[in-house]
DNA sequence: GAACAGCCTTGATCAGCATCAAGAATGACC
DNA sequence: GGTCATTCTTGATGCTGATCAAGGCTGTTC
């Protein structure tokens, strides 16, 4: 599309700020990225981990209220809001991904709202896991435990200790660098 | 528009179940609405309360996922998805209410994800207040307490010992049957 | 390969909310 | 107005996960 721009983060880049303004819908169709929200004091919560082929917010003029940050390495592709609501193709695309983080964000919602500690990492594991696999069907996990944590609701120690755990139970196994399978059932 | 349909309910009934076909569209134009998922276990989480004018799914086909049902006396107007998506108006509308839903789901999640009891509940009564005022600008709550809980994730003593504590101390007014008023801060 | 920073793990203790239990208030129905 | 079911309140106790603290691991830089 003429109207379309590409962009290359390295890491741990910032993709956006609240505040900054909502011009433009962004796409990322490398790495991952954070969404997430900061406190006054500090908290965070992240929202999301958007993955290739998705976009990262749906807010279509005003200001940004929430931010994005690069997880790993990423490549983007940015639309300004009118052209692409006004073409075709990205509007049926924007629409199906709005469906898609509704539907996402409501998994985030009884995840935090009813589970355990083990059960919210399971969840999200399997949530991860649907959308981040290596060739070989191992659980990707580009983030770190701080930010797992931030995702859950917990601490970083608790995401420690209940991964320690099923490791040690061989109910998760470490297949590489930043890979994982599941082995058995991680509910318990 | 031709292809709506008006329904009136009782409160406390279902409008549907999760398996349900997702054929038609469905606004709220009086009363209130829970939308809820369950778990094998009986756990329940109320994921919105859906107030007049707002649809109450976005699932444009195959099975629904989750449950509704009135809170209150309620009004419906019922669309067939294929036609509401074609008609400009009612388009515009789902869209509209699609980034709604997004942000208060977001709004949820970070209420879920990062606060204590008195902080959930404080910004439940805020984002209620947004939403149920009566004439007066005083907060309608027109859910039971263990309605409250499955929305913030608590128990229903914790939410209970809550609001007595916020009486006692005339943060928290009563002014009618469901009505209240808030009248300090209530966050701490 | 030594030094350093960032991330992760593990243990000990603590606090907030859940759970268990009992009774009070409210409202519906005859 | 009395009875019953439902909802709400309040207290006592316990558990889960947070907090505090210390040390280990990994990777980077010179």
């Amino acid at each position: 599309m003429s109207f379309e721009t590409h962009r290359c983060l390295a890491k741990h880049t910032p993709i956006y700020f609240a505040g900054d303004d909502a011009g433009e819908l962004i796409k990322v169709t490398k790495g991952v990225v954070s969404v997430f929200c900061i406190f006054e004091d500090g908290r965070r919560q992240i929202v999301d981990f958007v993955t290739e082929g998705e976009l990262l917010h749906f807010q279509f003029g005003g200001e940004l209220d929430h931010y994005a940050e690069a997880l790993t390495d990423v490549e983007l592709v940015c639309a300004p809001v009118n052209a692409a609501l006004s073409d075709t193709a990205w509007a049926e695309y924007v629409f199906e991904q709005m469906r898609n983080r509704l539907d996402r964000e409501r998994r985030h919602i009884t995840l935090l709202g009813q589970k355990s500690a083990a059960e919210r990492l399971a969840e999200f594991l399997i949530i991860v896991s649907e959308r981040l696999t290596t060739p070989l069907g191992d659980i990707e996990l580009p983030m770190t435990r701080q930010e797992i944590a931030d995702y859950t609701g917990l601490t970083i120690e608790t995401v420690s200790r209940m991964f320690s755990r099923w490791m040690r139970e061989r109910r998760l196994v470490v297949t590489g660098k930043r890979t994982y399978r599941i082995e058995g059932a991680l509910a318990a």
